[in-house]
DNA sequence: AAAAAAGATTAATGAAAAGTTAATTGACTT
DNA sequence: AAGTCAATTAACTTTTCATTAATCTTTTTT
């Protein structure tokens, strides 16, 4: 019993951009059609259908927010996200005004972008709607930015370092699901060695203290493998 | 040599509010007409000319974005901006993607609206473009002119230099996200290198004496990432 | 049940980053 | 040529934070 494969259509100008992802995307087992304007991949849309777009947001002739009400117009169940450098709040803030599911800010992470799509695959499919946003998650009862690196409960705020917050960014998109040591070394310090894994674990008890105030939320150690991001 | 007196047509249900700014518009010598409603003001637009539409939002019969609208149609000339006592997001984002040159939250101050019509008429005369159309900001219980470079907190008008103002722009544009030292340095200095990042620290130093005196509004490090400016 | 391995926790360290004030440079005016 | 003002560079202090170390606890293996 083979998942029939997801059909995404990118709108991408950068041909860099563009070619690195469909690749990524495709050997994720996405099916992938990449369009470098707006006015092509309209065309496309109307023979073909998908489950996804993907719209950078600075193109010439056609930016990502003009294609995207075109694109709601025409084809008003196809759910899209954007892709964009700008990270202005004017900018954020009409994209999910145009009903954007989602918002990327570059350099992207294609590792993330996949779960990401994922996630929102599932989402759409189940109809079950997690409050998530680019950088916001939804921890329990806590509220985590990735991108500003803070951690709020109730009103109280804890300032993330950098490793603290990209590893709690890195369980969170992972989460109930187990992360091996090795993969988290290989992706967040670059190699896997033994001095490396004693650091891995000195952060975990940072993450552990910052969590203790949700019981529903724990980040839990399999032995000799990884830890799991436990939610409820 | 006295100048010509600019012509603003005000579209305001409320009695109250309408004749308010009305007088203390004609006071600041501005011609002023009063319209209760769309209808009317649009008639009355066939006839006279403006130079400024301003358009309460929420009116009985025809609201303001719905006249915006119309009026973008026949008088496509005409800037306008908005009165509102909403200040929702999807309102004021709405009142700029219709293309409103500005957004007010009620209640109206008069010194401020007044300030605001003059930089506006000014800056459309002169054709002057700015990078983005919002350049005068309340920040906390601060206002920042980022055309004139001035900084106000009550009756103390700091005047800015350029770099102040142009870093000051960039952050409340992004206020509450971080931003990096990277992309602040590229677009504000041109190049991202060691020198420039230590003048970026003197400038930052230097806004957070300018803003001191409002302890509801920081600018805060994240360590080797860059500054967020935090309101409230 | 003892030994070994893995993990948890707390504290110490030191290099890099940030903060601050002052001095210098450079462009423009007078 | 002296003065002014803004931006940059310098000099110095303070803070931050990833790593390392040291010690204790749990789990697995023998």
């Amino acid at each position: 019993m083979n998942k029939k494969k997801h059909r995404i259509i990118l709108v991408e100008d950068s041909a860099d951009l563009g070619y690195l992802l469909s690749e990524y995307l495709s050997m994720k087992n996405f099916e992938i059609s990449w369009f470098v304007n707006g006015i092509s991949a309209l065309k496309n849309l109307e023979v073909n259908k998908y489950d996804l777009a993907i719209l950078d947001i600075t193109m010439p002739d056609m930016d990502g927010f003009s294609l995207a009400e075109q694109m709601k117009d025409r084809f008003p169940d196809l759910p899209f996200l954007f892709l964009s450098a700008r990270s202005l709040k004017v900018d954020v803030l009409k994209g999910f005004y145009l009903g954007a599911v989602d918002y990327l800010k570059k350099p992207i992470d294609e590792e993330e972008l996949v779960i990401r799509i994922e996630n929102l695959l599932n989402r759409l499919n189940s109809e079950k709607r997690v409050e998530e946003d680019i950088f916001h998650f939804k921890l329990g009862q806590y509220t985590f930015n990735s991108l500003n690196q803070e951690l709020v409960f109730n009103d109280e705020i804890f300032h993330l370092t950098t490793k603290e917050s990209e590893l709690l960014h890195y369980l969170v998109l992972r989460q109930n699901v187990l992360c091996s040591h090795k993969d988290i070394l290989i992706k967040l310090w670059g190699n896997n060695d033994y001095f490396n894994k004693k650091s891995l674990n000195v952060f975990i008890t940072r993450l552990r203290k910052y969590l203790e105030k949700d019981v529903n939320i724990s980040i839990d150690n399999v032995h000799s493998q990884g830890f799991i991001l436990h939610l409820e």
